[in-house]
DNA sequence: ACTTCGTCCTGTCCGC
DNA sequence: TGCGGACAGGACGAAG
């Protein structure tokens, strides 16, 4: 589900309502797998532990203990929220699966339903780096040395079309499908155009509206389609700014066309031909 | 080594 | 109204 606006909304929920620090009473497993079994011999460890901050890479979430990390992706339909715990009878949702309880009688749940997401458990925080779905990630898009000349330099050893590029966490983290349509039209530049031959001048459009797509997103909350919601329930309302996702057949706002539709690498793309074109695209 | 494709899972929506 | 099929915000790993 969430791409970096949305993670990055649930990140700052969470830190708002947790008020931090927390100490940990108990850590409860509904289920002994997600995407991937739970490590959940190491969780338990976190019980009597302090929770001292909540931190963000790409699509992860990084709960910050004292010496260790619950490190959390969302998958597609993950997301976490925060209980008061006052009430015994206090009813669980359909699809909660892990359920830590502070001290303070705070509570904090993981919920998904499709259970694409995974969490795993990082002993101390200084080898982070070495965590195996952290140590390949590449450079945060907001980050101020992520510039026309990191993409154009990894962009030119691609074959890939730009939008699988800008969706390889391997390259930028954070960018997932609803925001690779948007930046790219933002940018100008066709989603079906292959990464080494864009020019400096793609690279840098590209920089620039991606970080200005994710700060609007990030201050409108994100994007709410179907179930996504901020931890606090409320909605994002970036959706309301799409140009092209999920726009099939409606009319560009920029020149009145047509918005375009197809599968690329399996993925639902949404582009406009007359605003993106196909000037880089190998025949 | 690179890129593409299938796969994991549930819920929702659309058409018949 | 019920049912089947398509599709959904992600990313790993096998296969080419």
């Amino acid at each position: 589900m969430p791409e970096l606006p949305e993670v990055e909304n649930i990140k700052r929920t969470l830190f708002r309502d947790l008020s931090l620090p927390q100490k940990v009473d108990s850590i409860v497993f509904l289920r002994k797998d997600l995407r991937f079994p739970i490590p959940i011999k190491s969780l338990k460890n976190l019980k009597g532990k302090i929770l001292i901050d909540i931190n963000r890479r790409g699509k992860y979430l990084l709960f910050q203990f004292t010496k260790e990390i619950l490190l959390s992706h969302l998958g597609m339909s993950g997301y976490w929220r925060v209980e008061h715990n006052h009430f015994r009878d206090k009813k669980l949702l359909k699809h909660d699966h892990v359920i830590i309880s502070f001290n303070s009688s705070l509570q904090l749940i993981y919920n998904d339903p499709r259970r694409f997401g995974f969490i795993d458990f990082i002993p101390q925080s200084d080898s982070i780096n070495l965590n195996p779905f952290i140590a390949k990630l590449g450079m945060e898009p907001l980050d101020e040395f992520m510039d026309e000349n990191y993409l154009n330099k990894l962009g030119k050893l691609s074959h890939k079309n730009i939008k699988t590029f800008i969706m390889d966490q391997h390259n930028l983290v954070g960018i997932g499908n609803i925001y690779a349509s948007e930046i790219l039209f933002e940018s100008g530049v066709h989603p079906s155009a292959i990464a080494s031959q864009l020019s400096i001048s793609d690279w840098e459009r590209i920089t620039r509206e991606t970080k200005k797509i994710l700060h609007k997103a990030i201050k409108l909350g994100g994007s709410t389609i179907k179930d996504y919601k901020k931890s606090d329930g409320t909605s994002g309302s970036f959706q309301n700014f799409f140009k092209v996702y999920n726009r099939a057949n409606q009319n560009c706002d920029s020149c009145g066309n047509k918005i375009c539709h197809s599968i690329i690498q399996s993925r639902s793309t949404y582009w406009c031909e007359h605003c993106q074109p196909i000037k880089h695209l190998k025949m």
